[in-house]
Parts: structure tokens; sequence; C-alpha cells
DNA sequence: CATAGATATGCAACCGGTTGCAGCAACCGG
DNA sequence: CCGGTTGCTGCAACCGGTTGCATATCTATG
């Protein structure tokens, strides 16, 4: 409300003298500090480092900073970090939540909240599309022929893995294929190592195996090489991720691109916005993409039988496509 | 200063009604806001996430948050979060940061500022000693009758790296073996495949290689065996840090395993102690440990010439043992 | 030239705590 | 029984901004 001569000349003396104004103080008053906070299960498994990459980057271009929260998985945690976190912070995303609905919900009185990577009724949220990833994956798979394709879910007991495997066995059923699924493993290389043994022992051939972890599949990868299982002539792989340790394999490794980033960019914005006044809270969906390497091929001759008829059957691929094909 | 049984019914009542004193407002009088700075250069590297960590859990222990800053490398960003971040913390711990030391001190002037993985003049730190341990490496693959060691550095120009070669140069001549620098390349898988094909074709024998990057020793190990080289029998590999994918070498890879948590909590420690008006700053080492896995084992026999004579010389490994043991 | 209307400026209250001091009551010793 | 000391309570100022209102200045108009 001054002459703007006069602003300008002021501000450049504050500047020389190096006066910056108090954010603390300013947040006193206002009410907000600029700041969002995040809480994560943990840094450790690298999903989750990359959507805090994806909230701070719009929010540090936009002057504000992310207040970092790591709830180790606990709920009780969790409620204490929304308690501590909340009156600091403009907005809270929790990403991969273990809290239950209602108190996500309770949560949300005081502040805007987004949840990432799970929904809760009356919540903005972003997922990401893995189930329809899934879905692309297993098209793929049939394109090329599969027909008994091995589902190795995980993480034991978690919710997005009923998502995938439900989509999994849609997608397979739809395409005339077998889904054969095996017992959910923790995401960790030995998981896919142990899990190589069991499936060479298998009686009935199995011809691609989708992974839902990046760790499992190098597990896999070099679990089957032992067995002198060559990927992809004899076996197909891929993983629903492509987290960076996919693309350590020879031949490179067919995944999903999961666009965390875009996902924790994504959360950013819906916090910021509007403070979800409307009746329909909104959601986002991250597409994941089908990336196609050299992991994946047409199986081998023969072994398109659903059992362990002798190898000279007739040999050509069946004829009809998948049920539905997909863009990339 | 009130009756503890007044005070106690009050603080009661107070909890009953969900009452939560604003920390907002605290900070503004008292000046300590129980929040500490972590700036670190990407959280796309996953070294730098523990050490994240490291930071958070002892400071939740004590009510205390962590404000997150990215620098993504660039000496200006660092010194623009420096600020932004400065004013509402108690204190900035940053990690591997690229401003030059007399701006780092700078920073230090109006609040505790505590280095990791760098040291400044003047400043609290707390380092990691890979060169150290990366003594402990050497010796230990001298120990085992190396004697033409080549040494993988890396990232390149940083400063840890020639911390690191120093020491690698130094154990090897005091070993009496040759330290063959190879150029630095980035911490990546295909770094190590390319490097890989370079290596089979020096004319001098190398039967070792110390790896700084994990990523790079697997791309290495793979890239090797492509060339039909076996790991440990023909060529010794080992890595100086243990991030996840060492462990998915087969057969397991040597590795330093590096403290990174700790490296955190010990940050942590330090810019929540005195705020350093001590003429000497305290400096804290993290030690090393040396895992040695079965990526490492004697070289070949006959190949302990240092150039390439025929290889009917005299086969005995060279008697005098390595200058120093370690323990582990 | 006087005055209404528009625009600028300065002032005071407030955000929600902390802190130091004045005031009052109880207690002690002389 | 009284003055001095101690212990607790309540009040007011302050942290560093923001905000709204009242006052002051300026411009335009009758």
């Amino acid at each position: 409300m001054v002459a703007a001569e006069t602003r300008e000349r002021v501000s450049l003396v504050a500047a020389e003298m190096g006066f910056r104004l108090n954010a603390t103080a300013r947040a006193l008053t206002t009410g907000h500090t600029g700041l969002v906070g995040v809480i994560v299960p943990t840094l450790a498994n690298p999903f989750f480092p990359p959507i805090v990459t994806g909230v701070q980057q719009p929010l540090t271009e936009a002057g504000g900073n992310v207040l970092l929260g790591v709830s180790d998985h606990s709920a009780d945690r969790e409620r204490e970090l929304v308690h501590q976190l909340g009156p600091r912070v403009d907005g809270l995303i929790l990403v991969a939540p273990v809290s239950p609905d209602a108190a996500l919900r309770s949560f949300a009185e005081r502040l805007p909240v987004v949840t990432v990577d799970r929904t809760a009724p009356g919540l903005p949220g972003v997922v990401v599309d893995t189930p329809g990833g899934v879905t692309k994956l297993m098209d793929h798979l049939l394109g090329l022929g599969h027909r008994r394709i091995a589902y190795l879910g995980g993480p034991p007991g978690s919710w997005m893995d009923r998502q995938r495997r439900k989509a999994a066995l849609t997608a397979v059923a739809d395409g005339g294929g077998e889904l054969i699924v095996l017992d959910p493993v923790p995401p960790r290389f030995d998981a896919g190592l142990a899990t190589a043994e069991h499936l060479v022992r298998q009686e009935t051939p199995i011809t691609a195996v989708m992974v839902y972890s990046s760790y499992v599949l190098l597990g896999l990868f070099m679990g089957l090489g032992n067995a002198g299982l060559r990927v992809p002539e004899d076996i197909s792989l891929a993983a629903s991720d492509d987290l960076t340790v996919i693309g350590m394999t020879q031949p490179g490794s067919t995944a999903l691109h999961v666009p965390l980033q875009e996902a924790g960019s994504e959360a950013c914005r819906l916090v910021r916005e509007a403070p979800a006044a409307g009746s329909r809270p909104p959601r986002v969906r991250i597409a994941t993409r089908l990336v196609v390497r050299d992991s994946t091929a047409a199986p081998p001759r023969g072994s398109t039988r659903t059992s362990h008829v002798p190898s000279h059957v007739p040999s050509g691929a069946p004829s009809h496509a998948p049920s539905r094909a997909r863009k990339s």
C-alpha cells in the first residue's frame, strides 16, 4: 500500500542489509507455514524416497519445504507424527499409511490430508495404477504366446498385492491362459533365488513369471541361470516395478515403469489446492508404462501345452490374439 | 511454579480437551523450534536416505523433526536452502555439501552447522572413514597375494574420491604392490559393465579390482563374467560400500560395511550439543568394517608378475606378509 | 475555494506462547 | 507480635510479523 518507488527502495535496502522476514513469526499470524508434512513408513525401502523427492521439487519451487516423518509402519507412530507435524504444516501427505480409515479421516479434520498409494473414503488420494499395469503386462505375455504364467506376489498381506493379483487373474483368464499364483514373498533378492529353485522343480512347465519386485526378479534371474535356464529363451521374466536394480540384468528386464516421483508431485499439488471442500475428494491415478526389454519373448516351442505331454505336439502358437491390446 | 497437584490436574484436563501447545508460537519466543534441517544432494542415490534416517531416529525420540532440503548437487541451491531453512531450525546438517569452505563457515555464524561426509575447517563434522576402510581392503587383497590391484574410483571430482585414492595408493605401496588407478566413473551399473571390457583388454594382468560403488561392482561382475573371467578364481572384486545391491552377486561380494545410519545419528548428536563454542570443533570418524565374502581370493598362479612375462615364472607367492595386518 | 471521495500512512491489537517482575500470602526468627 | 524472608500467583511486556482501522494527505469536483 505504499508508493511503488518507495517500496522498491525499501526492499532494496532491506536486501542489502540481509534482511529476511521471519517465517516463524509470519506463520504465527497467517496460520500457514509453507511446510508440507510427508509421512513415509520408512526410507530404507527404495520405493519411498522418489515419492518424497516428487513432493519436494514443486514445493521448493514455491518456496516451501518438506517436514519429514517416518512412521516405521506403525499406526501409533503415524498418529503421533500427525499430531506433532500437523500444527506446523499447511498440509499432510501420508504415504502408504497404515492407520484405519476412520483415523485418517479424523486427521483430515484439522488440515488438508492426501494419501499416496492408498485410498481412504472421503480423502483425496494418489494411487499408482499397478493393477492396470499388471493387466498390460499379462496381455504382453499372452500376446507372446504364453499360457501358463506364474505370479510371484507380495509383500505378504499387503492391500496392493491383492489388487495386483486380482488384475492378473482377470487378465490371464480373459486371455485364455492359466495363472499360477505362487506364495507371496518378501521383496528381497534371496526370496527370488529361493523361488527359482522351487520353479525349476515344477512338474507342469511355466513359461513366464511376473514378479512384483525388482529385487525378487534379480534373484530369480540369477537362480534360474544357475539352474541352466536361459532368459528369455527358456522362460520369460517381468517385474511390476522398475527400481534401479531392474537395469542390472542381462538381458535387460521387461518391467512396468512406475512414476513414483510424479505421484509425489501430484500429491503435493492436491494438498496445496482447495482444502477438499467438494463433496467428492479428488483422486489421481498415475498410469504405469510397460517397458518391454529382452527378458520376455515367445515361449519355447512345444511348451504351450497345459500339462507335460510329449514335446512333439503341433508346435504352432495359438492363433488368437490376446483379449485386449494395449498401447505400450 | 505451581503446586505439583494443581499442575497435574491442569495438564490432565488439558490432555482431555486435546490441548497441544503451539510449536510455532513457542518457537517465536524461545528461538528454538525442535527442528533440524538436513540438506542432502539428492535422495535418488541410495547413499543418502540412510543418513536421513539416522538423523530422524534420535531426533524423533527427543520430540524433534527433520526439515528436509535437497540441493541437487548445486552450491547455489545449497546456499538458498540454508537461508530458507536456517531461521526455522535449531541446527543444520549438511550432507556432502558442495559449497566452498568459506561459505560453509559463514552459514555457521547464525546457527550450529554439522557436515557429514565432508569436513570444513572450523566446523564440526562426521566422516565415514572409507579411507581407513580402503586401507583394510587393500591389506586384505595384498594379504591374499595380489600385487597388481586396480582402483576404480569416483564419483568423478569428488573430495571423498581423492581421500580414498590416497589411502589406496599408500596402502598398496606399503605392501609392495602396484595400484593401477583407473579413470573415475559415475556410480552406475553400466559404468561397471563398460570398465569390464576395458579391463580385459589390459596388457599387464590385474588380479584384483577395488570399486568405490556397489552398482559399479555389479556391472563389473557381470561384464567380467561375459568376458569369461570367473570371480574370484581369475580376478578378485571388492567394493568400498555395501549398499543393498552388494548382496545380489554370486558369489557374495567382499565389501566395506559403511554405517551410514550411525553417521546420521552422530551428526544429530553433534548438532544438538554445544554450539561449538570450543576452539576445536568436534569431529567424529565412523569406522567401516571389512566384510569378507567370496569375491576375493588368492590370485591365479603365475599372475603375480608385474608385467606380461611368460607364465612359467617361479610361481611361489611373494614371501613377505602384507605390511599391516588388521582386525577384520 | 471548499469539500467529498480516493488514496496513503501510522498505529494498535493480535497470533500463542514465554519470561521477568510486582504483589500477596504464609512462614520464620527475633 | 512484628519485620523480613521465602513461595506462589497474576500480570504485562515481548517475540516479529499481519491486519484492520483511524487519521492524514491528496485529487477531483461542485
